[in-house]
DNA sequence: TCTGGGGTCCTAGGACCC
DNA sequence: TCTGGGGTCCTAGGACCC
């Protein structure tokens, strides 16, 4: 590795208000939402109603992402709410990725609105790497619409806490020897993987900042949190041993779709069609990728919000709709105990390539005529879209024969390990 | 006020084996 | 008899991210 390696993090402006907002003017629209009090936000009726980016003019009023769309009324009666349009974003972030990739081969998309970029071995033409991020960012607003910070340091910890100093439209440097000034005054719950949980329990040890956790003996932090002790300890020096791409195809873990049900649910059948819906569409993204897969889970949640989950390990491996849903009915059933239910999800994990040698074992005629079913049925709606082909079953129901986002336009999701 | 949906990783306890 | 230890796998739940 390079002794003064050079990383960008590049951060979309309130990601999914920015593309809203570019959206809507250049469709003509004359208002620019990130200009007023503003925010994306989830159906109520749908009981989905919680904010998910607000303009600035939107966090003068205290308005917080993941906060319920009443209680952002309260604070802001005048807020503006826009739907969310994911094939948008999905559209945005390719955009921008295409942009980035400009400026280096190797890109690590982190989320769909946050990318590292490797600039070390970058050749920068005589400017200095502020002066390419700059570029950069310029390029985006004008040739895009949107606005993005980027942060630059010598390892991806400390450009992604760069990114988030002052906002909108900024580069912003946070080199080891900036860490005391720059890093350390902050609040100590500023510093990626310090969630809610972690922030409370260093409270009470009396650690407020960045840098009173970056200053406190490791041993205890160890004892205290154990792995996750050491990692914050080091985040909190500004030390991240994570390389670039962690050997690049590592790829997907598991796939998973949940969904809230806009009313309480009682009855056993309801509860089944949305574990088919849901198994439909993760079947769908399964095979797509021509994955297998080993581990069915389910998860609930009660209307009194407690959640619940039952996984098991298969005995053998599929790429079947129908397995999915078998096993994800058994799953159910030893979970459900009959309380009103407000929420499900599936997900399927431990995946592994479809080998030939797997294929082996699913030649029996019916899995044969089984996988040729759902074969011919991904092909349909993938041209014809998800509701040209349904299952009985949902007639007259009005629940959804396919559920769940992130289809065929999957983008690689979040990586925990920086 | 009424609380989404997509992920990843870690831990602890129990089962089971040698 | 009353008592091992180490290893692996499975499961449920929790914490974190955007």
């Amino acid at each position: 590795m390079s002794a003064s390696r050079i990383v960008f993090h590049v951060d979309v402006n309130s990601a999914y208000l920015s593309w809203e907002a570019a959206y809507r003017l250049q469709m003509g629209d004359t208002l620019d939402l990130r200009s007023i009090p503003s925010a994306v936000g989830g159906d109520v009726t749908k009981r989905r109603g919680i904010i998910l980016a607000k303009s600035i003019p939107a966090k003068a009023y205290n308005i917080q992402t993941g906060e319920s769309v009443g209680a952002a009324l309260l604070k802001c009666p005048s807020l503006v709410l826009v739907r969310p349009t994911y094939g948008l974003y999905i559209r945005c972030h390719r955009a921008m990725l295409a942009l980035l990739r400009e400026y280096s081969p190797r890109v690590q998309v982190f989320s769909i609105d946050e990318c590292f970029l490797e600039m070390t071995d970058v050749r920068l033409g005589g400017r200095s790497p502020v002066e390419v991020a700059h570029e950069i960012r310029n390029r985006i607003r004008t040739e895009l619409g949107f606005t993005v910070n980027i942060g630059i340091s010598i390892n991806k910890l400390l450009a992604k806490v760069a990114s988030d100093f002052r906002k909108p439209d900024q580069v912003h440097t946070l080199y080891p020897e900036e860490i005391e000034e720059k890093m350390w005054p902050l609040p100590v719950g500023d510093l990626f993987m310090v969630g809610r949980a972690t922030r409370e329990k260093l409270d009470r040890m009396g650690i407020r900042t960045i840098g009173e956790l970056a200053r406190f003996d490791r041993t205890l932090l160890r004892i205290r949190f154990k792995k996750h002790g050491d990692v914050i300890w080091s985040y909190a020096n500004g030390i991240d041993s994570a390389g670039m791409l962690e050997s690049e195809h590592d790829g997907v873990k598991g796939i998973g779709n949940s969904t809230t049900i806009p009313f309480d649910v009682d009855d056993p059948k309801i509860a089944r069609l949305y574990l088919l819906s849901l198994s439909e569409m993760v079947g769908m993204r399964l095979r797509d990728k021509g994955l297998t897969y080993g581990l069915v889970s389910v998860s609930i949640r009660h209307s009194d919000f407690e959640h619940f989950s039952h996984q098991k390990k298969l005995l053998y491996r599929s790429d079947s709709t129908d397995d999915l849903y078998r096993e994800a009915c058994s799953l159910f059933d030893a979970l459900w105990t009959g309380v009103p239910l407000r929420h499900v999800g599936v997900r399927i994990s431990d995946l592994s390539p479809k080998t030939a040698q797997q294929l082996s074992f699913f030649d029996h005629p019916r899995a044969l005529a089984r996988s040729a079913l759902d074969k011919t049925i991904d092909d349909l709606r993938l041209k014809y879209g998800n509701s040209v082909i349904q299952r009985g079953s949902f007639l007259h129901t009005g629940v959804q024969p396919v559920m769940g986002g992130v289809g065929d336009e999957d983008y690689p999701m979040m990586r925990s390990a920086l």
